[in-house]
RNA sequence: GGGGAGCUACGCUAACCUGGUAGACUGCUAGCUUUGGGAGCUAGUAAUCGGAGUUCAAAUCUCCGGCUCCCCA
Protein backbone atom coordinates (compact mmCIF):
# COMPACT_ATOMS: atom_id res chain seq x y z
CA UNK A 1 0.00 0.00 0.00
CA UNK A 2 1.57 3.11 -1.02
CA UNK A 3 1.21 5.54 2.11
CA UNK A 4 0.44 9.38 1.95
CA UNK A 5 3.24 11.39 0.65
CA UNK A 6 4.72 14.14 3.40
CA UNK A 7 5.23 17.12 2.29
CA UNK A 8 8.35 18.60 4.22
CA UNK A 9 10.30 15.47 2.21
CA UNK A 10 8.99 16.26 -1.05
CA UNK A 11 9.70 18.44 -4.46
CA UNK A 12 6.14 19.15 -5.07
CA UNK A 13 7.46 21.86 -8.09
CA UNK A 14 8.06 20.33 -11.17
CA UNK A 15 11.72 21.57 -12.95
CA UNK A 16 10.35 21.52 -16.27
CA UNK A 17 7.18 24.01 -15.01
CA UNK A 18 8.08 26.23 -12.49
CA UNK A 19 11.98 26.57 -12.52
CA UNK A 20 12.36 28.75 -9.65
CA UNK A 21 10.26 27.12 -7.06
CA UNK A 22 11.64 23.52 -8.07
CA UNK A 23 15.45 24.81 -7.45
CA UNK A 24 14.55 26.40 -3.97
CA UNK A 25 12.62 22.85 -3.01
CA UNK A 26 15.23 21.16 -3.96
CA UNK A 27 18.06 23.31 -2.06
CA UNK A 28 15.78 23.71 1.31
CA UNK A 29 14.29 19.87 1.14
CA UNK A 30 17.34 18.19 0.66
CA UNK A 31 18.85 20.03 3.64
CA UNK A 32 22.26 21.09 1.36
CA UNK A 33 21.29 24.59 2.30
CA UNK A 34 18.81 26.90 4.36
CA UNK A 35 17.50 30.45 4.71
CA UNK A 36 18.82 32.15 7.71
CA UNK A 37 17.71 35.13 9.93
CA UNK A 38 19.32 37.34 7.85
CA UNK A 39 17.40 38.10 4.45
CA UNK A 40 19.52 37.11 0.84
CA UNK A 41 21.98 35.16 3.54
CA UNK A 42 21.72 31.11 3.21
CA UNK A 43 23.25 28.54 5.59
CA UNK A 44 25.58 26.25 4.19
CA UNK A 45 24.47 23.06 5.83
CA UNK A 46 27.07 20.11 6.22
CA UNK A 47 26.24 18.99 2.53
CA UNK A 48 27.13 22.01 0.86
CA UNK A 49 29.61 23.17 3.04
CA UNK A 50 31.67 19.81 2.66
CA UNK A 51 30.78 20.13 -1.03
CA UNK A 52 32.46 24.02 -1.01
CA UNK A 53 35.21 22.32 0.95
CA UNK A 54 36.48 20.01 -2.01
CA UNK A 55 36.06 22.57 -4.42
CA UNK A 56 38.45 25.09 -2.48
CA UNK A 57 40.52 22.40 -1.50
CA UNK A 58 41.45 21.45 -5.24
CA UNK A 59 41.84 24.95 -6.10
CA UNK A 60 43.77 25.78 -3.20
CA UNK A 61 45.93 23.16 -4.68
CA UNK A 62 46.73 23.90 -7.42
CA UNK A 63 47.07 27.51 -6.93
CA UNK A 64 49.78 26.47 -4.65
CA UNK A 65 51.63 24.33 -7.16
CA UNK A 66 51.88 27.68 -8.98
CA UNK A 67 53.46 29.61 -6.56
CA UNK A 68 50.65 30.97 -5.25
CA UNK A 69 50.64 32.10 -1.69
CA UNK A 70 47.19 32.44 0.41
CA UNK A 71 46.57 35.17 2.93
CA UNK A 72 44.30 37.07 4.87
CA UNK A 73 43.09 40.60 5.00
CA UNK A 74 40.18 42.24 7.13
CA UNK A 75 36.43 42.20 6.54
CA UNK A 76 36.16 45.73 7.12
CA UNK A 77 37.88 48.66 4.65
CA UNK A 78 37.94 51.93 5.42
CA UNK A 79 35.90 54.33 3.47
CA UNK A 80 39.08 56.86 2.10
CA UNK A 81 40.42 53.33 1.10
CA UNK A 82 37.67 52.06 -1.03
CA UNK A 83 37.57 55.66 -3.23
CA UNK A 84 40.89 55.34 -4.46
CA UNK A 85 40.01 54.03 -7.52
CA UNK A 86 36.88 55.39 -9.31
CA UNK A 87 35.42 53.20 -11.88
CA UNK A 88 36.19 50.69 -8.65
CA UNK A 89 33.98 52.29 -5.87
CA UNK A 90 31.36 53.51 -8.87
CA UNK A 91 30.94 49.85 -9.79
CA UNK A 92 29.86 48.59 -6.66
CA UNK A 93 29.02 51.39 -4.18
CA UNK A 94 25.23 50.39 -4.44
CA UNK A 95 25.49 47.45 -3.04
CA UNK A 96 28.57 48.35 -0.02
CA UNK A 97 27.09 47.84 3.62
CA UNK A 98 28.68 50.08 5.64
CA UNK A 99 29.86 49.80 9.77
CA UNK A 100 29.12 53.50 11.00
CA UNK A 101 29.25 52.61 14.82
CA UNK A 102 30.17 51.08 17.52
CA UNK A 103 28.03 50.34 20.41
CA UNK A 104 26.80 53.92 20.65
CA UNK A 105 30.18 55.78 19.59
CA UNK A 106 29.73 56.48 15.87
CA UNK A 107 33.00 56.59 13.78
CA UNK A 108 34.30 59.07 12.54
CA UNK A 109 35.05 56.99 8.75
CA UNK A 110 32.78 54.42 7.94
CA UNK A 111 33.98 51.10 7.62
CA UNK A 112 32.40 49.09 4.11
CA UNK A 113 32.00 45.87 5.18
CA UNK A 114 33.98 43.99 2.15
CA UNK A 115 32.25 43.45 -1.20
CA UNK A 116 35.71 42.75 -2.71
CA UNK A 117 39.02 43.56 -1.18
CA UNK A 118 41.44 45.96 -3.88
CA UNK A 119 40.98 48.75 -1.43
CA UNK A 120 42.60 47.03 1.75
CA UNK A 121 45.05 44.59 -0.04
CA UNK A 122 46.43 46.84 -2.66
CA UNK A 123 46.63 49.87 0.69
CA UNK A 124 49.42 46.91 1.93
CA UNK A 125 51.14 45.95 -1.08
CA UNK A 126 52.19 49.75 -2.13
CA UNK A 127 54.03 49.03 1.42
CA UNK A 128 55.18 45.18 0.51
CA UNK A 129 56.60 46.18 -2.86
CA UNK A 130 59.46 48.31 -3.45
CA UNK A 131 61.84 46.20 -5.94
CA UNK A 132 61.61 44.02 -9.16
CA UNK A 133 62.82 41.77 -6.53
CA UNK A 134 59.48 41.43 -4.94
CA UNK A 135 57.80 40.24 -7.85
CA UNK A 136 55.77 38.25 -8.75
CA UNK A 137 53.61 38.53 -5.71
CA UNK A 138 50.49 36.38 -6.55
CA UNK A 139 48.44 36.40 -3.28
CA UNK A 140 44.86 34.56 -2.72
CA UNK A 141 42.62 34.55 0.10
CA UNK A 142 39.23 32.17 0.92
CA UNK A 143 36.80 34.14 2.33
CA UNK A 144 33.61 35.93 2.45
CA UNK A 145 32.06 39.24 0.79
CA UNK A 146 28.89 41.22 1.09
CA UNK A 147 27.32 42.88 -1.73
CA UNK A 148 23.61 44.16 -0.75
CA UNK A 149 21.70 42.90 -4.42
CA UNK A 150 18.70 44.90 -4.94
CA UNK A 151 17.88 41.93 -7.37
CA UNK A 152 15.52 39.52 -5.10
CA UNK A 153 18.03 37.48 -3.76
CA UNK A 154 17.94 33.03 -4.93
CA UNK A 155 20.27 30.44 -2.85
CA UNK A 156 23.56 30.33 -4.25
CA UNK A 157 22.96 32.36 -7.72
CA UNK A 158 22.38 35.43 -5.98
CA UNK A 159 22.88 35.76 -2.22
CA UNK A 160 24.20 39.01 -0.16
CA UNK A 161 27.12 37.49 1.30
CA UNK A 162 28.69 34.30 -0.44
CA UNK A 163 32.07 32.53 0.08
CA UNK A 164 34.77 32.74 -2.89
CA UNK A 165 38.48 32.88 -3.79
CA UNK A 166 39.74 36.47 -4.92
CA UNK A 167 43.34 36.32 -6.14
CA UNK A 168 45.71 38.79 -6.69
CA UNK A 169 48.97 39.26 -8.34
CA UNK A 170 51.27 42.21 -9.24
CA UNK A 171 53.67 41.50 -12.14
CA UNK A 172 57.02 44.17 -13.37
CA UNK A 173 55.18 43.48 -17.18
CA UNK A 174 52.09 43.39 -18.96
CA UNK A 175 53.30 39.95 -20.75
CA UNK A 176 53.88 38.06 -17.79
CA UNK A 177 50.26 39.28 -16.20
CA UNK A 178 48.59 38.38 -19.33
CA UNK A 179 50.20 34.79 -19.39
CA UNK A 180 49.00 33.96 -15.94
CA UNK A 181 45.49 34.62 -16.97
CA UNK A 182 45.41 31.19 -19.18
CA UNK A 183 46.89 28.89 -16.00
CA UNK A 184 43.84 30.45 -14.10
CA UNK A 185 41.14 30.06 -16.38
CA UNK A 186 42.52 26.88 -16.73
CA UNK A 187 42.31 25.64 -13.20
CA UNK A 188 39.17 26.78 -13.10
CA UNK A 189 38.33 24.68 -16.05
CA UNK A 190 39.31 21.92 -14.55
CA UNK A 191 37.85 22.31 -10.94
CA UNK A 192 34.17 22.61 -13.01
CA UNK A 193 34.84 19.83 -15.24
CA UNK A 194 36.35 17.13 -12.72
CA UNK A 195 34.67 18.25 -9.69
CA UNK A 196 31.39 19.90 -10.35
CA UNK A 197 30.85 18.17 -13.29
CA UNK A 198 29.86 21.40 -15.49
CA UNK A 199 30.91 22.61 -18.74
CA UNK A 200 31.20 26.16 -19.45
CA UNK A 201 32.56 28.11 -22.16
CA UNK A 202 35.60 30.70 -21.57
CA UNK A 203 35.85 33.73 -23.51
CA UNK A 204 36.87 37.73 -22.94
CA UNK A 205 34.15 39.87 -21.45
CA UNK A 206 33.06 42.72 -23.79
CA UNK A 207 34.32 46.07 -22.10
CA UNK A 208 30.38 46.81 -21.03
CA UNK A 209 30.39 44.08 -19.11
CA UNK A 210 34.25 43.73 -17.83
CA UNK A 211 34.56 44.12 -14.33
CA UNK A 212 34.89 47.77 -12.44
CA UNK A 213 38.33 48.80 -12.35
CA UNK A 214 39.85 46.29 -15.00
CA UNK A 215 40.85 47.11 -18.45
CA UNK A 216 39.52 43.46 -19.44
CA UNK A 217 37.60 40.77 -17.86
CA UNK A 218 37.56 37.31 -19.23
CA UNK A 219 34.80 34.67 -17.66
CA UNK A 220 33.64 30.85 -17.79
CA UNK A 221 30.24 31.15 -18.99
CA UNK A 222 26.92 28.77 -18.00
CA UNK A 223 23.82 28.28 -19.26
CA UNK A 224 20.85 27.62 -16.57
CA UNK A 225 18.44 24.50 -17.64
CA UNK A 226 15.49 27.61 -18.33
CA UNK A 227 17.91 28.94 -21.14
CA UNK A 228 19.42 32.15 -18.71
CA UNK A 229 23.44 32.27 -18.57
CA UNK A 230 25.00 32.57 -15.57
CA UNK A 231 28.34 33.80 -15.08
CA UNK A 232 31.01 31.59 -13.63
CA UNK A 233 34.27 31.95 -12.70
CA UNK A 234 36.80 34.79 -13.71
CA UNK A 235 39.98 36.69 -14.33
CA UNK A 236 40.65 40.34 -14.62
CA UNK A 237 43.98 42.08 -15.95
CA UNK A 238 43.64 45.46 -13.96
CA UNK A 239 46.67 46.79 -16.17
CA UNK A 240 48.03 49.42 -13.91
CA UNK A 241 44.49 51.23 -12.77
CA UNK A 242 45.32 49.83 -9.26
CA UNK A 243 48.55 50.08 -9.02
CA UNK A 244 48.05 53.96 -10.02
CA UNK A 245 45.50 54.68 -7.70
CA UNK A 246 47.22 52.76 -4.67
CA UNK A 247 50.47 53.99 -5.49
CA UNK A 248 51.92 50.67 -6.02
CA UNK A 249 55.44 50.63 -7.49
CA UNK A 250 58.83 49.25 -8.03
CA UNK A 251 62.25 50.21 -9.39
CA UNK A 252 63.22 47.53 -11.90
CA UNK A 253 66.95 46.58 -12.83
CA UNK A 254 67.79 49.96 -14.42
CA UNK A 255 66.89 51.58 -11.36
CA UNK A 256 63.66 52.95 -12.71
CA UNK A 257 60.25 53.64 -10.94
CA UNK A 258 57.20 51.68 -12.58
CA UNK A 259 53.90 50.42 -12.08
CA UNK A 260 52.94 47.21 -11.45
CA UNK A 261 50.24 45.16 -13.75
CA UNK A 262 47.92 43.57 -11.78
CA UNK A 263 45.18 40.78 -11.67
CA UNK A 264 42.73 39.69 -9.89
CA UNK A 265 40.25 36.25 -10.11
CA UNK A 266 37.88 34.77 -8.34
CA UNK A 267 35.34 31.30 -8.06
CA UNK A 268 32.43 31.59 -5.50
CA UNK A 269 29.88 29.33 -4.55
CA UNK A 270 27.42 30.88 -6.73
CA UNK A 271 28.55 27.76 -9.06
CA UNK A 272 26.86 25.37 -6.37
CA UNK A 273 23.00 27.10 -8.18
CA UNK A 274 24.60 26.04 -11.66
CA UNK A 275 25.29 22.66 -10.22
CA UNK A 276 22.24 21.61 -8.44
CA UNK A 277 19.89 23.50 -11.80
CA UNK A 278 22.23 21.47 -13.95
CA UNK A 279 22.30 18.11 -12.79
CA UNK A 280 19.25 17.72 -10.23
CA UNK A 281 15.75 16.65 -11.14
CA UNK A 282 12.26 16.44 -9.52
CA UNK A 283 13.15 13.86 -7.69
CA UNK A 284 15.68 15.93 -6.13
CA UNK A 285 19.37 16.72 -5.61
CA UNK A 286 21.70 15.17 -7.52
CA UNK A 287 25.10 15.29 -6.81
CA UNK A 288 28.47 14.89 -8.62
CA UNK A 289 30.31 11.60 -6.84
CA UNK A 290 33.58 14.30 -5.88
CA UNK A 291 31.22 17.27 -4.22
CA UNK A 292 28.98 13.97 -2.38
CA UNK A 293 29.41 13.82 0.92
CA UNK A 294 28.43 10.56 1.37
CA UNK A 295 29.00 8.53 -1.88
CA UNK A 296 27.19 5.59 -0.99
CA UNK A 297 24.60 4.80 0.98
CA UNK A 298 23.84 1.12 1.80
CA UNK A 299 20.78 0.44 2.86
CA UNK A 300 19.85 -3.48 4.23
CA UNK A 301 16.84 -4.76 3.81
CA UNK A 302 15.63 -7.25 6.01
CA UNK A 303 12.75 -8.41 9.07
CA UNK A 304 12.50 -9.19 12.21
CA UNK A 305 14.04 -12.71 11.79
CA UNK A 306 16.70 -12.04 9.62
CA UNK A 307 17.93 -8.44 10.88
CA UNK A 308 21.11 -9.53 12.84
CA UNK A 309 21.75 -11.82 9.52
CA UNK A 310 21.37 -9.28 7.02
CA UNK A 311 22.74 -6.55 9.11
CA UNK A 312 25.94 -8.88 9.77
CA UNK A 313 26.38 -9.32 5.60
CA UNK A 314 25.26 -5.48 5.29
CA UNK A 315 28.79 -4.42 7.77
CA UNK A 316 30.62 -7.29 5.83
CA UNK A 317 30.17 -5.23 2.66
CA UNK A 318 30.44 -1.67 4.80
CA UNK A 319 34.07 -3.00 6.47
CA UNK A 320 35.11 -4.12 2.70
CA UNK A 321 34.21 -0.30 0.75
CA UNK A 322 34.60 2.43 3.59
CA UNK A 323 38.25 2.54 3.62
CA UNK A 324 38.07 3.34 -0.24
CA UNK A 325 34.71 5.50 -0.60
CA UNK A 326 32.91 8.15 1.66
CA UNK A 327 30.19 5.61 2.79
CA UNK A 328 26.80 5.50 5.20
CA UNK A 329 25.95 2.33 6.38
CA UNK A 330 21.88 3.16 6.95
CA UNK A 331 20.95 0.48 9.89
CA UNK A 332 18.54 2.75 11.54
CA UNK A 333 16.07 0.53 12.75
CA UNK A 334 13.00 3.64 12.66
CA UNK A 335 12.84 3.89 9.18
CA UNK A 336 11.70 1.40 6.09
CA UNK A 337 13.59 0.53 3.47
CA UNK A 338 11.17 2.74 1.19
CA UNK A 339 11.43 5.80 3.25
CA UNK A 340 15.09 5.50 3.42
CA UNK A 341 15.35 4.93 -0.74
CA UNK A 342 13.43 8.38 -0.66
CA UNK A 343 15.53 10.15 1.68
CA UNK A 344 18.70 9.46 0.42
CA UNK A 345 17.62 10.10 -3.64
CA UNK A 346 16.09 13.44 -2.54
CA UNK A 347 19.59 14.17 -0.80
CA UNK A 348 21.43 13.86 -4.10
CA UNK A 349 23.58 10.42 -2.78
CA UNK A 350 24.97 9.07 -5.94
CA UNK A 351 25.04 5.83 -5.60
CA UNK A 352 22.79 3.40 -3.14
CA UNK A 353 23.38 -0.10 -2.40
CA UNK A 354 20.84 -3.03 -1.07
CA UNK A 355 21.37 -5.68 0.38
CA UNK A 356 18.31 -8.19 1.28
CA UNK A 357 18.02 -11.90 1.81
CA UNK A 358 18.58 -12.45 -1.67
CA UNK A 359 21.83 -10.49 -2.22
CA UNK A 360 23.03 -12.32 0.77
CA UNK A 361 22.64 -15.79 -0.27
CA UNK A 362 24.00 -14.84 -3.67
CA UNK A 363 27.21 -12.87 -2.17
CA UNK A 364 26.15 -9.76 -3.97
CA UNK A 365 24.72 -6.30 -3.77
CA UNK A 366 22.62 -4.25 -5.65
CA UNK A 367 23.74 -0.85 -6.89
CA UNK A 368 21.37 1.93 -8.15
CA UNK A 369 22.36 4.97 -9.42
CA UNK A 370 20.68 8.18 -8.22
CA UNK A 371 21.70 10.05 -11.83
CA UNK A 372 19.28 7.87 -13.92
CA UNK A 373 17.99 5.24 -12.16
CA UNK A 374 20.18 2.15 -13.76
CA UNK A 375 21.83 -0.82 -10.91
CA UNK A 376 23.75 -3.13 -11.54
CA UNK A 377 24.52 -6.27 -9.53
CA UNK A 378 28.19 -6.32 -7.86
CA UNK A 379 29.55 -9.87 -6.55
CA UNK A 380 31.47 -8.88 -3.44
CA UNK A 381 34.74 -11.09 -5.31
CA UNK A 382 36.11 -7.32 -6.67
CA UNK A 383 33.35 -5.22 -5.68
CA UNK A 384 35.59 -1.61 -4.98
CA UNK A 385 36.85 -1.70 -8.66
CA UNK A 386 33.07 -2.04 -9.94
CA UNK A 387 32.27 0.99 -7.61
CA UNK A 388 34.90 3.20 -8.55
CA UNK A 389 34.04 2.72 -12.35
CA UNK A 390 30.49 3.61 -11.48
CA UNK A 391 31.43 6.58 -9.32
CA UNK A 392 33.45 7.96 -12.59
CA UNK A 393 30.82 7.05 -15.08
CA UNK A 394 27.98 8.94 -12.78
CA UNK A 395 30.41 11.81 -12.87
CA UNK A 396 31.14 11.65 -16.56
CA UNK A 397 27.88 11.51 -17.44
CA UNK A 398 26.86 14.40 -15.49
CA UNK A 399 29.36 16.34 -17.45
CA UNK A 400 28.70 15.02 -20.89
CA UNK A 401 25.05 15.87 -20.07
CA UNK A 402 25.64 19.40 -19.34
CA UNK A 403 28.34 19.35 -22.14
CA UNK A 404 25.50 18.33 -24.42
CA UNK A 405 23.21 20.90 -23.12
CA UNK A 406 25.42 24.39 -23.71
CA UNK A 407 26.50 22.87 -27.27
CA UNK A 408 22.68 22.10 -28.48
CA UNK A 409 21.78 25.46 -26.71
CA UNK A 410 24.52 27.88 -28.74
CA UNK A 411 23.02 28.81 -31.70
CA UNK A 412 25.44 30.15 -34.42
CA UNK A 413 23.33 33.48 -36.01
CA UNK A 414 24.13 35.41 -38.79
CA UNK A 415 21.19 38.46 -38.61
CA UNK A 416 19.12 40.44 -35.79
CA UNK A 417 16.08 38.57 -36.70
CA UNK A 418 17.90 34.89 -36.14
CA UNK A 419 19.28 36.60 -32.89
CA UNK A 420 15.69 37.86 -31.83
CA UNK A 421 14.34 34.28 -31.90
CA UNK A 422 17.54 32.31 -30.51
CA UNK A 423 17.39 34.88 -27.38
CA UNK A 424 13.30 34.32 -26.95
CA UNK A 425 13.90 30.53 -26.80
CA UNK A 426 16.51 30.51 -24.85
CA UNK A 427 20.47 29.69 -24.75
CA UNK A 428 23.34 31.27 -26.72
CA UNK A 429 22.62 33.45 -29.89
CA UNK A 430 26.84 32.94 -30.72
CA UNK A 431 26.78 36.30 -33.30
CA UNK A 432 29.05 38.25 -35.45
CA UNK A 433 29.86 41.70 -33.56
CA UNK A 434 31.21 45.06 -34.93
CA UNK A 435 32.59 45.64 -31.65
CA UNK A 436 30.95 49.06 -31.08
CA UNK A 437 29.24 49.79 -27.72
CA UNK A 438 26.43 51.39 -29.36
CA UNK A 439 25.50 47.80 -31.25
CA UNK A 440 25.96 46.00 -27.65
CA UNK A 441 23.40 48.52 -25.90
CA UNK A 442 21.01 48.23 -28.49
CA UNK A 443 20.53 44.60 -28.52
CA UNK A 444 20.46 45.13 -25.10
CA UNK A 445 17.85 47.20 -24.72
CA UNK A 446 15.77 45.61 -27.38
CA UNK A 447 16.20 41.99 -26.44
CA UNK A 448 17.12 41.88 -22.35
CA UNK A 449 20.25 40.42 -24.01
CA UNK A 450 23.48 40.35 -22.78
CA UNK A 451 27.07 40.06 -23.91
CA UNK A 452 27.79 37.37 -21.49
CA UNK A 453 31.32 36.54 -23.46
CA UNK A 454 33.51 36.14 -26.73
CA UNK A 455 34.31 32.30 -26.61
CA UNK A 456 37.93 31.97 -27.40
CA UNK A 457 37.42 29.01 -29.14
CA UNK A 458 35.24 30.61 -32.14
CA UNK A 459 37.02 33.86 -32.58
CA UNK A 460 38.56 32.88 -35.80
CA UNK A 461 35.29 32.88 -37.04
CA UNK A 462 34.84 36.34 -37.16
CA UNK A 463 36.66 36.85 -40.20
CA UNK A 464 34.29 37.96 -43.11
CA UNK A 465 31.11 38.10 -40.93
CA UNK A 466 29.09 41.17 -40.60
CA UNK A 467 27.92 42.29 -37.23
CA UNK A 468 24.45 40.78 -36.42
CA UNK A 469 22.87 44.63 -36.42
CA UNK A 470 24.46 46.92 -38.09
CA UNK A 471 26.27 45.11 -40.68
CA UNK A 472 29.75 46.72 -40.57
CA UNK A 473 32.81 44.15 -40.54
CA UNK A 474 32.99 41.78 -37.04
CA UNK A 475 35.85 41.91 -35.05
CA UNK A 476 34.51 39.64 -32.57
CA UNK A 477 32.18 36.62 -32.30
CA UNK A 478 30.04 36.94 -28.94
CA UNK A 479 27.88 34.94 -27.39
CA UNK A 480 24.14 37.38 -26.20
CA UNK A 481 22.26 35.35 -23.73
CA UNK A 482 19.45 36.83 -20.95
CA UNK A 483 21.35 36.03 -17.93
CA UNK A 484 19.96 35.41 -14.60
C1' G B 1 13.22 49.03 -12.17
C1' G B 2 7.57 47.78 -12.57
C1' G B 3 3.41 44.72 -11.20
C1' G B 4 1.10 40.68 -8.42
C1' A B 5 0.46 36.75 -4.64
C1' G B 6 1.42 35.00 0.06
C1' C B 7 3.20 34.28 5.45
C1' U B 8 -0.92 29.74 11.07
C1' A B 9 3.81 23.76 14.61
C1' C B 10 10.23 21.85 10.54
C1' G B 11 6.78 21.26 6.41
C1' C B 12 1.70 21.30 4.07
C1' U B 13 -2.91 23.17 5.36
C1' A B 14 -8.28 24.31 8.11
C1' A B 15 -10.69 28.29 10.60
C1' C B 16 -10.45 34.45 7.78
C1' C B 17 -15.29 36.45 3.56
C1' U B 18 -19.36 36.86 8.27
C1' G B 19 -14.11 38.99 14.77
C1' G B 20 -15.65 34.90 20.04
C1' U B 21 -12.77 27.14 22.07
C1' A B 22 -6.74 27.67 16.80
C1' G B 23 -8.44 21.75 13.89
C1' A B 24 -6.30 17.90 10.47
C1' C B 25 -2.01 15.58 7.85
C1' U B 26 3.29 15.16 8.26
C1' G B 27 7.23 15.68 11.73
C1' C B 28 9.19 14.89 16.65
C1' U B 29 9.00 11.72 21.69
C1' A B 30 7.44 6.92 23.94
C1' G B 31 5.35 1.98 23.53
C1' C B 32 3.62 -2.29 20.75
C1' U B 33 3.20 -4.49 15.92
C1' U B 34 5.99 -3.83 11.18
C1' U B 35 10.31 -3.58 7.43
C1' G B 36 12.33 -5.63 -1.02
C1' G B 37 9.78 1.82 -2.94
C1' G B 38 7.67 7.01 1.75
C1' A B 39 4.18 0.98 7.43
C1' G B 40 -0.08 0.65 11.38
C1' C B 41 -2.25 1.61 16.16
C1' U B 42 -2.20 4.28 20.99
C1' A B 43 -0.53 8.32 23.98
C1' G B 44 2.21 12.80 24.14
C1' U B 45 4.71 17.41 21.93
C1' A B 46 4.56 21.62 18.96
C1' A B 47 1.85 27.22 15.63
C1' U B 48 -1.28 32.47 14.10
C1' C B 49 5.87 36.84 10.81
C1' G B 50 6.75 41.72 13.88
C1' G B 51 4.60 46.41 15.52
C1' A B 52 0.56 49.76 15.98
C1' G B 53 -4.73 50.73 15.51
C1' U B 54 -10.19 49.51 15.79
C1' U B 55 -12.95 46.39 19.42
C1' C B 56 -15.53 43.90 25.45
C1' A B 57 -12.81 40.48 22.18
C1' A B 58 -8.19 40.07 16.41
C1' A B 59 -5.34 34.31 13.00
C1' U B 60 -9.69 37.05 11.08
C1' C B 61 -10.73 44.10 9.97
C1' U B 62 -7.16 48.70 9.06
C1' C B 63 -2.21 50.78 8.75
C1' C B 64 3.19 50.36 8.98
C1' G B 65 7.35 47.17 8.81
C1' G B 66 9.82 42.32 7.76
C1' C B 67 10.32 38.03 4.90
C1' U B 68 9.18 34.63 0.77
C1' C B 69 7.53 33.51 -4.06
C1' C B 70 5.76 34.60 -9.07
C1' C B 71 5.36 37.51 -13.61
C1' C B 72 7.28 41.47 -16.58
C1' A B 73 11.64 44.80 -17.69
Amino acid sequence: MKAEVTENRTISAKKEDNFSEWYVQVIINSEFADYSAVSGCIVFRPSSYFAWEQVRDYVDGRFKDDGIENVYFPTLIPERLLQKEGEHIIGFSPEVAWVTQTGDTKLDERLAVRPTSEAIMYDNLSKWIRSWRDLPMRLNQWNSVVRWEFKHPTPFLRTREFLWNEGHSAFASEEEAEAEGKVILGIYHDVLKDYLALYGIPGEKTQKEKFAGAIASFSIEHLMPDGKAVQGPAFHLDGNNFSKAFDIKFIDNNGEKRFVFQNTWAISTREFGVMIATHSDNKGLVLPPKLAKIQIVIVPIYNDKNRDEIIGYSTEIYNMIKGEFRVYHDIRDEYSPGWKFNEWELKGVPIRVEVGKREMGERNMVAKMRHTSGSESISLDNPIEVLKLMLEKIHNDLYESSKRFVIDNTHVVENYTDLKEVIKRGGFAQSPWCGSQDCEDRIKDETIAKATNMPFHVQELAKGKRCVLCGKPAKHIVNFSRSH
